[in-house]
RNA sequence: GGCUCGGUAGUUCAGUUGGUUAGAACGCCAGCCUGUCACGCUGGAGGUCGUGGGUUCGAGCCCCAUUCGAGUCGCCA
């Protein structure tokens, strides 16, 4: 804070040490408070809240968010409040100027801002973010953004900056485009991630890089993910291997979490094949603060007489639901079937160890033996199926066992669980049953290409993520840094040689003038965020916002724009009739 | 694009089988109040019930359409 005409010291500063000295301090006036002739006004800025004192004699009327600056004399409270840190002391006003009067009433009452309606909010962002909650947000993004910076840059790193303004790339997300006026006809896009770049420095020898990167992609929004713009941490190292990013981000991440959360975080974090976590979890980004496990009892039912199971693949979980009634699991099956899924079978196991109500009656005595091997069950359990084609019984397993663990509180809210999800296979099969790539084309295949040929199924790419409690919170590769590989891989995939020299022709002529090895990852920024602030909304860690359908209500982008600015552009508008 | 939920005072919400003048809390305005700190007390203003149509003697409530928002599925490596 600068001393000035405004102000000798911030509004969260005064302490008992300062009483009888002359103060001036400016904010915003957090409430008012009138008794007779002596009124309250509790003064608010960015750093706390100070009380101050009007005696009868200043004659002046205050409204909340008005913004005002204060003289007077730093006293001792006759009745001190405990709950402020400058609550012993207060500021007996000997004069006080309006600087900026809030004219207009409140649209919503600041302090209570979080329940109003989000577009409301939005509109009105600058008073949102006069909230404490808010303030602090914007503050712990700024600290946050600073300690990575630091770390990357004292570990090496060099941020260095790639083109905002870039070429559409056909591969991901739905690309932000943008007209050129000096080349008709052509459109620069916004990088959905600095990919292309990062590997294209890689190829010019800066060895370590990095970047708190803007990502633009044109989908739609969710919960947990902005519509338009994100923040990642993208880094890139060469001559380094996974386990080098692993050590890189271990470090980072167990720091950031015990300085900015106070959680310790012990390293190295636990590991998981893709494999394994879709055996296990049925999900690639499994929550593992929830204990639940999936078991597959395909091969258990497969001479069954119960319909709903014929054919299908079953998944199994099973834990401690009593005290649970009937209610609770006709509401659970009512859930699974909003997500389309066909139904939910279960059965109790009483004290003595035997199968009743839902859908025992279709179980046999060996089943019931075998179940007990797989899923070690106990008295008082029930164990619940999901059964449906293979892909939609897996989705619907993860589905039950996140729901399972949110009804039945089996998920520690203030934990924090890393896992890296390794060895993703490079190909899989589509809907049609033709083999494509199933992350992405560039990363490098852990076995030779003659190997990837005999059984591209098979094959796994070093391709790896971190999840954070469910959520998928960096992504990376080992990136294949030979053309003469890409060719090969896209050739399996269905595609020429001259549809790698097309699509990616930067990476794919850079490659062919000798590349090192080279691997990094993408580290979702704003994720982090939600993360370190138990936060399930991801508008709530952006200073500003945009609503679902990718609209800024206090700015109104997108708006509609002049014709002579299209004409500029060369583009003309289908007119709606 | 699909599904679910919602739109009533400045804000958050209530509103019974469709029935008198649409309510509460907070906020706002005025008055009283010299130690409050979510100050208190008294009084007051404030409503196109998202929009359009329909059913009905009568609609905030029922029906149809539409619009805006949220969540979710698709989508997003």
């Amino acid at each position: 804070m600068n001393k000035n005409k405004y102000r000798t010291v911030d509004c969260g500063s005064l302490r008992m040490s300062d009483c009888e000295t002359n103060q001036t301090l400016s904010g915003f006036v957090d409430t008012v408070r009138k008794l007779g002739g002596i009124t309250f006004v509790v003064l608010r800025d960015f750093y706390g809240k100070t009380q101050i004192v009007l005696p009868e004699e200043i004659d002046v009327s205050l409204n909340k968010e008005d913004v005002i600056c204060v003289h007077g004399i730093v006293k001792e409270r006759s009745s001190k409040n405990p709950n402020m840190p400058t609550g012993d002391i207060e500021v007996v006003a000997e004069s006080v100027e309006i600087l900026g009067k809030c004219e207009k009433t409140l649209p919503f009452e600041i302090k209570n801002s979080q329940s109003v309606n989000e577009d409301l909010r939005l509109k009105y962002r600058y008073l949102d973010l006069r909230a404490d909650y808010n303030k602090n947000m914007i503050k712990l993004r700024s600290d946050l953004m600073m300690y990575v910076r630091n770390f990357m840059h004292d570990k090496g790193f060099l941020e260095v900056q790639t083109p905002i303004l870039t070429a559409s790339s056909p591969e991901g997300a739905r690309d932000f485009l943008v007209p050129s006026r000096l080349n008709p006809g052509k459109f620069y896009a916004l990088p959905q991630a600095p990919q292309q770049f990062k590997q294209l420095l890689m190829t010019s020898g800066v060895d370590k890089y990095f970047q708190i990167a803007p990502c633009f992609r044109d989908e739609d929004a969710r919960a947990d993910r902005s519509p338009t713009e994100f923040y990642q941490i993208d880094m890139e190292m060469a001559f380094a291997t996974q386990e080098d990013v692993f050590a890189v981000f271990e470090e980072l991440y167990s720091k950031i979490f015990e300085k900015f959360t106070g959680v310790k975080v012990s390293t190295p974090f636990k590991r998981l094949t893709y494999e394994d976590a879709i055996n296990t979890y049925a999900s690639d980004k499994p929550d593992l603060r929830n204990p639940l496990t999936v078991a597959d009892v395909s091969e258990i039912f497969k001479d069954t007489e119960f319909n709903a199971f014929k054919g299908n693949t079953i998944k199994a979980i099973h834990v401690d639901c009593q005290g649970n009634g009937r209610k609770f699991y006709d509401s659970l099956t009512e859930f699974l079937k909003s997500r389309e899924a066909k139904g939910l079978a279960y059965v109790h196991i009483n004290e003595n160890n035997e199968f009743e109500t839902g859908i025992s009656k279709f179980i046999t005595e060996k089943q019931k033996n075998q179940l007990k091997d797989v899923l070690k069950y106990k008295a008082g359990e029930t164990i619940f199926f999901i059964a449906d084609q293979k892909s939609k019984a897996i989705k619907f397993a993860d589905v039950l066992r996140q729901e399972l663990g949110k009804r039945l509180n089996l998920i520690d809210e203030n934990a924090y669980n890393f896992v890296w999800i390794v060895d993703f296979p490079f190909y899989e099969l589509d809907d049609d049953g033709k083999i494509e790539f199933s992350h992405n084309p560039f990363s490098l295949p852990q076995v030779s290409i003659e190997e990837v040929k005999k059984d591209p199924l098979s094959a796994k790419a070093y391709q790896y993520d971190l999840v954070i409690n469910g959520y998928e919170s960096l992504s990376g590769a080992v990136r294949n840094h030979r053309p003469d590989y890409m060719v090969e891989l896209f050739k399996i995939a269905g595609y020429d040689k001259d549809v790698v020299e097309n699509k990616f022709p930067a990476l794919y002529n850079a490659f062919s003038y000798g590349a090192p090895p080279h691997c990094g990852a993408g580290a979702g920024f704003d994720r982090l965020m939600m993360l370190l602030t138990h936060n399930e909304y991801i508008r709530d860690v952006i200073a500003f916002p945009m609503n679902k359908n990718g609209c800024d209500p206090l700015t109104n982008a997108p708006n509609t724009v002049d014709k002579k600015l299209l004409k500029d552009v060369h583009i003309k508008l289908i007119d709606e009739e």
